[in-house]
RNA sequence: GGGGAAGUGGCGAAAUGGCAGACGCGCAUGCCUUAGGAGCAUGUGUCUUAAUCGACGUGCGGGUUCGAAUCCCGCCUUCCCCA
């Protein structure tokens, strides 16, 4: 430091060792004092004062936060700042998602363990988030990955275990090569791995699921919480649900044991249009019902359709194929026999894995029928319908024809009508299918939360006793994938007694999801550090459900689905009461630069060297006003700047020698500031709450900007001078943290100005007494007049017509209307 | 293909039925300075003008309204989600 003088120190020796703002020189001062006297530590309950649960989705350790994560956490921390100073007792708390694949691929890279790696990590970040500023009570930071925090993931699985809402079963799953473990619907996104891009494959294994389907209509119930529309959208359209009818045709000449092949649809009101039925490549009864010369061909389109993925059968881009298996099934409704194709647009994992061929009113059955010559029937008929044949299906409702009893119905009262005959004539059932799935959480990798479970030869299936969790990851365990769990591989993991019989037996080897951890996370935050359960109900009812969740809007369709599944859940077995974890949710938008997502791999901007150049605060407000926190932005070093020659004034105007002050100021110009303060005082509130730190800071700078016109016109007495200062600092104090301190202490005042409140504002005193008022003829401005504030109707028309300017346009015509809008605008409309 | 969000100066943006472009960047001129990646002042949508006045102006085209960036309809473009 001796040797090398900075930018500044030079600065300020040249300018008569001038006052200046050096960031360097006070915000780990301040840091450390916060820690020190614990300013941001919260107890569960403080009399007089209301609580507030402030979450941000907490990050994996990647090892640096970059800017991006910046831009997410120094919102969430400013609107916290401003609910604990609008005297909330406010809970903001900040941990580590610090099991899963990222964590686990990057120490594979780097051949270090996933544990010594990901606590490398959090030791940094650790340090990165106080450099920032985060109001964070650290008491209760937690990490998922320590056997304290999954030692209860694995106890509330058992939870869901014994109510029957986690079950394991045999079926095709989703195979991501890349990552060598399966991943859930969710997490495949374009046929694709959400976390790698590897295309999914299907693959046939045991896995594990939380039963998410038997709370779907629940989940669709959203009116309640206080989210973006937007989220509800995705999660409405992703749940998908459906109602229908599962309708039965008769395949009984077969002499099979299934005497019935049931599809699924729901436009049962062209149930007489059908004349072929397409199973999925897949459906268990294709093997039987396919007849000798067909064997071969169908074999063949079979492993076909078992090497294409699920996005490309049911693009509808891609060319729809099938191939008839020779055997017919016979619609009951009108005795008709049809064909039986496989095709591989069917999903088998879909409805019924069968679906009805009506291709007069379904595209890609028309599609289908045209390329293999199979009859097209209409049997909705459009309005004006000439009788002659269709360029494509008609999806649209119309009248029913060609369908016996049920001509001239509408399609709607078809549908019902239908229906009700079907099931009165036990030829199938109205059904409610959805497109989501149970959540397969079962990972055949080594870093995450074992499976707490036994398999006994005997016994089967036991679960671990809770006495003796946690199920703790081997330490020593090669932990590189193979394809299956790395835990199978270590004999002292996997060879143990079966609780029940004591004889040998098998632990589990798959490890869960980490969506698991985070499903619960904000409960754990409640009581972080108790160790006898996962969460104490008083702490519970404290502090959840959380009030204010903020994070991206990536995560619409896992982890806030899979949170609000947990806590349904939770809550119907007598754990909590509530079924909503998250109260109100804020997405931050996306910070980008030069046109990518910033990420650690693949454009990183490293914070640590910004703020060493120009303070935490800086960049923090930078981010802040860069545009509407959730719309994102683009970072670029250009506009720093702005906020730089701010805060410098901002400064400035807090270290100036009051003491030339009078002891009463010029009426008019200390009326001005107040008004100033008053106004500036309303918006910040106002924008704070709302997020807009973006028109804060704006308004703050014009504060800024009129504070020094008003030393410069020397009317203004130091009491307001300081009174204003107080207010500025005041509501500064959330989103430039160190700065604000430092200031408040200058000017006088004892620590901390985070334990103060917002000031209030008085409407009147931040009202104009002269205001503007538009005057325009036909909608077109043509002059402006200063009235008093409180003008009349009448007085307003009188200096209108009073105004040359309006009389050139108003002599010799016709007033046909006039509008008036207090305080705003007089419109003339003229002829 | 379906659903959603957005489109405003050279740039980030503000205004959600009533003065378009607040605030900031950049740029220009001037002041201060040995110096400027510092500070201060003034100006800055386009056309026209010496300057005013005026006209035009919120992706494009229509509509509703005394009045539309804002509401409605159609189109184009970009982004997100789902196929």
């Amino acid at each position: 430091m001796a040797t090398t003088r900075s930018r500044q120190e030079i600065d300020s020796n040249s300018a008569g060792n001038r006052d200046r703002y050096e960031p360097a020189t006070f915000e780990k001062k301040w840091q450390d004092r916060w820690e020190r006297e614990g300013v941001y530590k919260v107890p569960d309950e403080v009399p007089g004062k209301e609580n507030w649960f402030a979450l941000v989705m907490f990050p994996y350790p990647s090892g640096e936060l970059h800017i991006g994560h910046w831009y997410q956490y120094s919102g969430a921390d400013t609107h916290a700042r401003f609910k604990r100073m609008q005297g909330y007792n406010v809970l903001h708390p900040m941990g580590f998602d610090s099991f899963g694949l990222p964590a686990e691929n990057a120490a594979i890279a780097s051949n270090i363990h996933p544990r010594i790696y990901t606590e490398t990590n959090i030791v940094n970040m650790r340090r990165q988030f106080r450099l920032m500023g985060g109001s964070y009570d650290w008491d209760r930071e937690l990490a998922t990955h320590q056997p304290e925090y999954y030692r209860w993931n694995q106890y509330l699985f058992l939870k869901l275990y014994e109510a029957g809402l986690a079950y394991q079963s045999r079926g095709f799953a989703n195979w991501c090569e890349g990552c060598q473990t399966t991943v859930a619907n969710e997490q495949v996104l374009d046929g694709a791995c959400e976390r790698c891009g590897t295309v999914i494959a299907r693959r046939e294994m045991d896995q594990w699921f939380f039963k998410i389907t038997e709370y779907a209509d629940e989940l669709l119930q959203m009116e309640h919480i206080d989210w973006p529309n937007k989220i509800k959208v995705m999660q409405t359209n992703w749940i998908g649900r459906s109602q229908g009818v599962d309708f039965q045709f008769d395949i009984s000449e077969y002499g099979l044991a299934e005497k019935h092949l049931t599809t699924f649809t729901t436009r049962i009101d062209t149930v007489y249009g059908v004349t072929f039925v397409v199973l999925a490549p897949e459906h268990p009864l294709v093997e039987q019902l396919t007849q000798p010369e067909q064997r071969e061909a169908v074999a063949e389109y079979v492993a076909q359709a078992a090497r294409t993925t699920e996005i490309e059968r049911t693009s509808t881009e891609r060319e729809k194929t099938g191939v008839p298996i020779g055997a017919y099934a016979v619609n009951p409704l009108n005795g008709e026999r049809v064909p039986i194709l496989i095709g591989d647009y069917v999903l088998a994992t879909y409805g019924t894995g069968a679906v009805m061929g009506v291709p007069a009113h379904d595209e890609r059955d028309f599609i289908f029928a045209k390329k293999y010559g199979l009859e097209i029937r209409v049997v909705i008929a459009p309005d004006g319908w000439d009788g002659s044949d269709l360029d494509g299906a008609y999806l649209a409702p119309g009248k029913q024809i060609n369908s016996a009893e049920f001509d001239g119905l509408s399609s709607k009262e078809g549908i019902e009508k239908i229906a009700d005959k079907i099931e009165s004539n036990d030829l199938g059932n109205r059904r409610i299918t959805y497109r989501m799935r149970d959540w397969q959480f079962s990972r055949q990798r080594y870093w995450g939360a074992p499976i707490p479970i036994i398999h006994c030869d005997d016994c089967g299936t036991v679960a671990v006793p809770e006495a003796d969790l946690p199920v703790e990851l081997p330490q020593e365990s090669d932990f590189k994938p193979t394809g299956r769990s790395p835990l199978a591989d270590d004999p002292d993991f996997i060879n143990t007694t079966c609780p029940d019989c004591g004889k040998p037996a098998r632990r589990e080897t798959d490890t869960m999801d980490t969506f698991v951890d985070s499903s619960w996370y904000h409960m754990r935050f409640a009581s972080p550090q108790l160790a006898d359960a996962p969460f104490d109900a008083d702490a519970v009812k404290s502090w959840l459900p959380v009030h204010q969740y903020m994070g991206g809007a990536e995560h619409a369709v896992m982890h806030l689905l899979y949170a609000r599944f947990f806590t349904k859940a939770l809550r119907d077995l007598n754990m909590v009461d509530f079924g909503e974890p998250y109260s109100r949710l804020f997405n931050q938008g996306l910070l980008i630069k030069d046109h990518q997502k910033i990420s650690k791999r693949s454009n990183p901007l490293a914070p640590d060297p910004l703020i060493d150049r120009y303070g935490a605060d800086t960049i923090r407000c930078y981010l802040m006003f860069l545009g509407p926190w959730d719309q994102g932005g683009d970072w670029s070093d250009d506009g720093l700047a702005g906020i730089t020659r701010w805060l410098n004034r901002v400064w400035d105007l807090c270290v100036r020698d009051t003491s030339g002050l009078s002891s009463s100021g010029d009426e008019a110009a200390e009326k001005e500031l107040v008004r100033a303060a008053h106004k500036t005082t309303r918006r910040a509130v106002q924008d704070l709450e709302r997020f807009k730190f973006n028109t804060t800071i704006s308004a703050l700078m014009e504060l800024s900007t009129e504070m020094n016109r008003q030393w410069e016109s020397g009317s203004i007495s130091a009491s307001t001078w300081s009174a204003t200062i107080d207010r500025m600092l005041l509501l500064t104090a959330p989103l430039a943290p160190h700065i604000a301190e430092e200031l408040w202490e200058r000017v006088g005042h004892s620590f901390s100005i985070h334990s103060q409140s917002l000031p209030d504002w008085d409407d009147d005193l931040a009202a104009d007494e002269v205001i503007t008022v538009v005057v325009q003829i036909n909608g077109k401005v043509r002059d402006r007049l200063q009235l008093v504030a409180n003008v009349s109707e009448a007085e307003a028309f009188e200096a209108a017509f009073a105004s040359d300017k309006v009389k050139v346009y108003t002599d010799d015509t016709e007033i046909v209307r006039r509008i008036y809008v207090p305080g705003k605008l007089v419109n003339l409309v003229v002829k």
